[in-house]
DNA sequence: GCCGTTTTCGGCCCGACTGTTTTCAGTCG
């Protein structure tokens, strides 16, 4: 599904980029950008909708629609092919070296005639960059820097990871200095699935600014100074990831927080609505464009009441429509971690677990959770040795556990079954009856077609006993691709048969992702957020699982483990499954 | 190239830092 979407925004990403270095139009090349955003995140297979539809999509009008379009049926646009046989790719590759874009990018080719990475590292060793303006012997070390940390650290880490760095970065800062109002903004905030750099927030007066950005360089964590001022700072870590620490007046905070915490996307059309009030929104505050009075900066909701908006979750800025929902009053009540009854998939070390069930309920119990399940691998995953008699023993052990436990957590017994290629599991459906709940996973067969792909999912969507289909696509992020799928063939299996899509909170995976979300919940799918834990400290990843649901506008109604148990149960009984 | 309860033409987000340009262009977010 997600295929043609990414192809097509990839094109026009490079159509824009091309226009730029050519020196065209800036607002034809933000016209192209926007709509390669606009469709790369559009929740529908964009090579299925007719003209219309296709334009429809906000930023996208009949140019683009028609290049979309020529695209989508002969595999090539004609007006990109020339614009590329004008400037080579590795033009456009230079581009990803920081401090090189398209103006610096084009003078190195029109007057050097270099056009790759690796032609250009040889002319700066070789010291052929002298003579072109703008390139001083500045530019020519920050060059062969950037190539450098392009090929060791190249892309993004996992939200997880960054998260733990922003923390820390955060209790650092606030450590050193006293700071009362610090904070993580950026991607980071937005709960963005892989990261590319670390925004910190400061609050504090201007005459403080320089301790500050002195505490911030002088953070472990700061390998590197990249560039610093009295307002903006910048380090990276040992493993090449920039970090940026913003210091604003007290009284814009949350001008700063809105403004850092993007996405630009969603600022762009937040500052839409102030340029069409007659005001002006900066990090500083929101302002009248004549006189620049102050109208309000101090909190977001402030900021967002004064341009007539409620507050929008940071997980929901992506311009996907939020400002919309907005004006319209539309916005989603989004899950919380809070709203989070209990987990739905989680592991012992009856099979690939760390910790034994008794610490499993416990930590649970910790988490205040109202009920729990354990739900080991079945016997089709041969490493893991599972039979009938262990399984049987370990609801027994539950039971006993349950004695001791109380009421809360309710502990559900179930299991995690294996979908074969066929779309067969593990179990026949008189031992699978005794389970509370089963959840059903592609652990094998990556490589099938899309057609097969497809047919052993709805079947296992279409077995009675089978309540959640876990991590969906089984991708890993950044390390294994998903499994070529029709996914909107399967949600529409999912809403007829009650079968809940798992959203797996574990961030390598993120499965499913929150454009598959947006998808899926319009067809009505439910979803269970769960850690899919391996150890008692990984029951802690479902916040990164209700960060994914949130940006898939999931409310908890959408949710079936936000549910009082009862409702849950009789979920897991719904029609069309036999009683148990 | 897109878009419209101010507009079918004339707009299109805004500011910080760097390097080298002695007054600002390019890049970044």
């Amino acid at each position: 599904m997600a295929r043609p979407n990414e192809e097509v925004e990839a094109l026009l990403r490079e159509y824009a980029d091309l226009i730029a270095i050519t020196g065209g139009d800036a607002f034809k090349q933000r016209a192209y950008e926007r709509a390669a955003r606009a469709i790369g995140g559009h929740p529908g297979d964009v090579s299925r909708l007719g003209t219309k539809e296709l334009r429809d999509i906000s930023g996208v009008g009949k140019s683009i629609a028609d290049k979309v379009e020529e695209y989508l049926r002969t595999g090539h646009v004609a007006a990109l092919e020339e614009t590329r046989r004008e400037i080579p790719g590795g033009v456009r590759e230079l581009m990803s070296i920081p401090t090189l874009g398209p103006k610096k990018a084009l003078a190195l080719y029109r007057d050097l005639g270099i056009a790759s990475v690796d032609e250009l590292v040889s002319a700066v060793h070789e010291d052929r960059l002298g003579g072109l303006k703008g390139f001083g012997p500045k530019s020519r070390e920050n060059i062969l820097h950037g190539v450098e940390l392009m090929r060791q650290a190249h892309g993004r880490i996992l939200l997880g990871t960054a998260v733990g760095i922003a923390e820390d970065v955060v209790a650092g800062l606030r450590e050193a200095t006293g700071l009362k109002r610090c904070a993580y903004a950026g991607s980071v905030r937005r709960m963005r699935e892989t990261i590319g750099d670390i925004d910190v927030l400061a609050a504090a007066p201007e005459e403080e600014a320089e301790r500050i950005m002195a505490a911030f360089t002088g953070l472990p964590q700061a390998a590197e100074v990249v560039m610093s001022g009295r307002k903006k700072t910048s380090i990276r870590n040992a493993r090449g990831l920039q970090l940026d620490l913003r210091v604003l007046p007290p009284d814009s905070w949350g001008a700063g927080m809105l403004y850092f915490t993007g996405s630009q996307a969603h600022n762009i059309r937040v500052r839409e609505i102030a340029v069409r009030k007659g005001l002006k929104l900066s990090e500083y505050g929101l302002f009248e464009a004549k006189g620049g009075r102050k109208l309000a900066a101090r909190t977001e909701e402030e900021v967002y009441r004064r341009l007539g908006l409620p507050w929008i979750a940071p997980a929901l800025r992506e311009d996907r429509g939020e400002v919309a929902a907005a004006l319209n009053g539309e916005l989603p009540e989004l899950v919380t971690e809070r709203d989070l009854r209990g987990d739905l998939h989680t592991h012992t070390d009856l099979t690939d677990g760390l910790a034994s069930a008794a610490e499993m309920v416990a930590e649970a119990a910790a988490r205040g959770y109202a009920y729990f399940a354990i739900t080991d691998h079945a016997p089709e995953l041969y490493m893991q040795q599972m039979t009938r008699e262990k399984i049987l023993a370990q609801r027994e052990e539950l039971r006993r556990l349950a004695e001791r436990q109380g009421r809360r957590p309710r502990l559900l017994h179930g299991t995690e079954l294996n979908i074969g290629p066929e779309g067969e599991v593990d179990w026949p459906g008189d031992f699978l009856a005794g389970f509370d709940l089963c959840v059903a996973s592609v652990h094998s067969h990556f490589g099938l077609d899309r057609k097969a792909q497809t047919r052993r999912l709805i079947r296992a969507c279409e077995n009675p006993y089978v309540n959640i289909i876990g991590h969906p696509t089984t991708r890993k992020i950044g390390q294994r691709a998903p499994i070529d799928v029709d996914l909107e063939a399967v949600f529409a299996a999912c809403a007829r048969t009650g079968t809940a899509m798992e959203i797996n909170a574990h961030p390598n995976r993120l499965d499913l992702k929150d454009e598959h979300i947006l998808l899926a919940r319009r067809q009505g799918v439910k979803f269970a957020i769960d850690s899919d834990a391996h150890t008692v400290g990984e029951l802690g990843h479902t916040r990164y699982g209700v960060g994914t649901a949130q940006r898939g506008w999931l409310t908890k109604e959408d949710v079936i483990n936000a549910w009082p148990l009862g409702r849950l149960r009789r979920f897991l009984r719904a029609p069309g499954r036999p009683g148990r």
